[in-house]
DNA sequence: GGTCTTAACCATCACGTTATAGTTTGGGGT
DNA sequence: ACCCCAAACTATAACGTGATGGTTAAGACC
């Protein structure tokens, strides 16, 4: 039988408000009932254990997700990495378009830009020349 | 001049975490120093009155933040490329994540990437910074 | 005027909280 | 057994909060 969030979070020692933030940052999965109920399997317990585990050695949540899902799709990265970087290119010539056809300035283009993907860019391009 | 966060809240009379979360939810645009703080010019003050009011009249944010489009819908050129740079980012730190993940070799990289992608980049960060 | 320190500020994460609106379920009556 | 209903549960929105880790700006000192 599947389980309820308040079920899940009882069981795993920790409150509703976790498992739902849990479940949004896609570090837990749960079925939706019609009504939108989510219902979590077992597992989904030991899952947060292995969560917080996790968390007290200092890891971010984001960085935990990562590590999750390597243990579950352990394989088919480079292939994964290929498509990602075909979707970049596309990305990148559709935003070198724009950027010829309108005479849009280097604020706007730097205003939607993160710094962090700016930095990750040039990391990128640091790695490949 | 620009204002900072708690500038405009304070003018807005709303919390800095209301600022915070509208930006966020793209109801209010910033520009972001090279250290990240947000900027934003006093249009901002205005804009977070008429979302105050819209709310009053039961509009979620959600709602607001279509109706608060229509009006600057000639910005169509700049929503796509947000859009586009967002997609962009997206790819970007998958990229980087796999990389991190895997100690895959900078030939791999190469092999994946087009050469024209990675002058593509080099000519939009050369713009930017 | 330059440098150095420190208090005040900022961004983000990982939840907490309150309000609203919809859902399920254990009775209670018939 | 079937219908009804309230209590308990659920999802989501819109912030609030405390911790952490950077950033900026205003003096203090040279």
């Amino acid at each position: 039988m599947k389980l309820k969030i308040s079920e899940v979070a009882e069981l795993a020692n920790v409150t509703k408000r976790t498992v739902d933030y849990y479940t949004n940052q896609g570090l837990l999965r749960a079925e939706r009932s019609a009504s939108n109920y989510r219902y979590y399997d077992r597992e989904a317990v030991d899952q947060i254990g292995v969560i917080e585990r996790l968390k007290d050695e200092k890891l971010s949540l984001a960085e935990i997700k990562k590590r999750l899902k390597v243990d579950q799709a352990e394989n088919a990265d480079i292939e994964e990495l290929k498509m990602k970087i075909q979707d970049l290119e596309m990305d990148v010539s559709d935003i070198m378009n724009i950027l010829e056809k309108k005479g849009l300035t280097k604020e706007t283009i730097r205003n939607n830009l993160s710094h962090e993907s700016i930095s990750l860019m040039q990391t990128l391009l640091l790695l490949l020349i």
